[in-house]
RNA sequence: GGGCCGUUAGCUCAACGGGUAGAGCUCCGGACUUUUAAUCCGGCGGAGCGGGUUCGAGUCCUGCACGGCCUACCA
């Protein structure tokens, strides 16, 4: 019994390739993919060939080739001059003999042409071993292929970073937002898209950079760890000091700061750079985000509007050569001078009741909200009612560039009271395609003003408002010892490269967006 | 934070009233000395994780994870 071997396995049935000592496989396709290049690479090294080689000499950027060449040479001829490139392999087509490499560098790309009579056996088997994805540096003459593809006809290629992970689809990419989002390096190299919208942001830093300093105002770096959050109304991040034994705040707004440094003699100056507020991540919200903030000795809000004006103007110009610009599918004139239109109006404009004032009795405006669907706290004062309806009922609708000016001063505790209206600030939004690109006011520079202000909001802050302010007696101190009248603004510079790249998620313009971890 | 939706091969996408999941690209082997998503022949590969219902679950129920959209807060 023991001994009577089943004469015809019933389950050993091999077809006629006949695999049946093959253990099967858990491991994925992916696992299989990556153990096929380990395998080039290790045939690599055992030829005394390093897939990882220190620097290359790379004499010509693929942009400038393609860019020297471009109404040059007929197809079939040849350039005489060498050029020595690299790049990622994008894509190859093999036809036995010759070999077509596609090499991109940035958003250029120059075929290499790898032919068995010129570059010889040896060679040839390791441009056989080379797959989409290696970073390749190829030496040779600039050539036009008889199908007129400039190509360097390679006498050299040479494998300078071998890639064990496949690329995607080099025909439909990478569609999938979240691995776009958690793996850039991926994005970056194979969506042409990804990368536009980044060289327009780089384009949009710079224009604002150049654009500041041409108006006399100096770049700054004020701290990033406070230890008294303020500038803004929001939520911080708190992390901890061990040196100090204290807890700081990651900043919600470098205002404060940047202010101090006027008072202190810096006329103009201005910073760019990250503020981090912990609240909701939204299509239009990131946890850290990128602010252009801006102060100037002597000016008020309406000298402020001008160099909004500017900055977005000229950031258009320099972005995408143009003040014309379409978002989602829309188009927006970012040119010319902007509407000037105080919030009150605008809600009047809104609800129909033009008799609607700062002085209107606040269980009227609260009826006018409910009336809209707006729900209300009883905490909240006549200003603050009149700015929820402007955001509810306006805000949205501004398309065109407008500037919303005369805040009340409930909701502004950093801005200066109008000159002719104490009940509003001289503050503006400037408002862009519905939403809010930046955020400007006459400062205010009065230090027993500002204390009463930064007193109500505390008290704001025991009464339960997370996002109320508390009161800095440095800052106070600093305004104390006398400030000159300023202009400051906020501008939202993620939310300038989405109005200009067309995009319309916030984690589209940032190059790691805030996620959860994998 | 709340609601709704999604997760199928490395990538991009299918299919079915619950009955052993298909394609293109990629990849591997072969042919090919001018391709352009090269082509031709052949081949490999898969249900986010965990429970449950069921004779049988990718499909129905449920928990978790991650993501998307809307909403709230905000910029």
């Amino acid at each position: 019994m023991d001994g009577a071997a089943p004469p015809d396995p019933p389950h050993t049935a091999t077809g006629p390739d006949g695999h049946a000592e093959q253990p099967a496989e858990e491991a994925g396709r992916l696992d299989a993919l990556i153990a096929e290049r380990r395998a080039k690479l290790q045939r690599l090294r055992a030829r005394h060939i390093e897939p990882y080689p220190v620097g290359v000499t790379v004499t010509d950027a693929l942009a400038d080739v393609t860019a020297r060449f471009s109404d040059r040479l007929e197809p079939g001829e040849g350039s005489g001059e060498a050029a020595s490139v690299a790049g990622r392999l994008v894509a190859r087509r093999g036809h036995g003999k010759i070999v077509f490499l596609l090499l991109r560098e940035a958003d250029a790309e120059l075929q290499v042409m790898a032919q068995l009579d010129v570059l010889g056996a040896e060679a040839m088997a390791l441009v056989a071993d080379l797959d989409v994805g290696d970073w390749v540096a190829a030496t040779g003459e600039v050539v036009r292929s008889r199908r007129g593809e400039l190509s360097v006809q390679a006498t050299a290629v040479t494998l300078i970073g071998k890639a064990l992970r496949p690329l995607p689809d080099k025909w439909h990419g990478l569609r999938d937002t979240e691995t776009r989002f958690r793996q850039r390096y991926v994005d970056l190299a194979v969506n042409a898209d990804a990368r536009r919208v980044f060289t327009i942001r780089a384009r949009v830093l710079a224009a604002l950079r150049g654009e500041m300093t041409e108006r006399g105002y100096v770049e700054v770096e004020t701290p990033m760890l406070h230890p008294i959050p303020g500038g803004a109304a929001a939520k911080p991040f708190v992390t901890r000091s061990h040196a100090l034994d204290m807890d700081l705040y990651l900043r919600i707004a470098p205002e404060l700061y940047l202010k101090r440094l006027v008072a202190g003699g810096m006329p103009r100056v201005f910073e760019i750079n990250r503020v981090f507020r912990n609240e909701g991540i939204s299509p239009r919200h990131n946890p850290e985000f990128t602010m252009l903030e801006s102060y100037e000795a002597y000016a008020d809000y309406t000298d402020v509007m001008v160099l909004v004006q500017a900055l977005v103007q000229r950031a258009a110009h320099e972005a995408v050569a143009t003040t014309t610009v379409t978002y989602g599918g829309r188009a927006v004139e970012l040119g010319g001078p902007w509407p000037r239109r105080t919030m009150l109006e605008l809600v009047r404009e809104a609800t129909g009741r033009s008799d609607l004032d700062y002085d209107t009795s606040i269980e009227a405006v609260r009826t006018l909200c409910g009336e809209h669907g707006i729900a209300v706290e009883d905490a909240w004062g006549t200003g603050k009612l009149v700015l929820e309806l402007y955001e509810k009922l306006v805000e949205h609708t501004l398309w065109e560039p407008t500037f919303v000016t005369d805040y009340p001063v409930e909701v502004s505790p950093l801005a200066r009271r109008h000159r002719d209206d104490p009940r509003v600030t001289e503050r503006f939004e400037a408002i862009v395609v519905g939403r809010e690109l930046a955020n400007a006011f006459s400062e205010l520079t009065d230090p027993d003003d500002q204390r009463a202000r930064l007193e109500a909001q505390a008290l704001a802050k025991a009464a339960g408002d997370e996002e109320a302010m508390v009161v800095d007696e440095d800052y106070l101190r600093a305004m104390e010892f006398g400030m000159p009248p300023m202009g400051g603004l906020g501008l939202g510079v993620d939310r300038l490269v989405m109005l200009l790249a067309d995009v319309h998620t916030i984690r589209d313009v940032i190059l790691f967006p805030t996620l959860r971890p994998e």
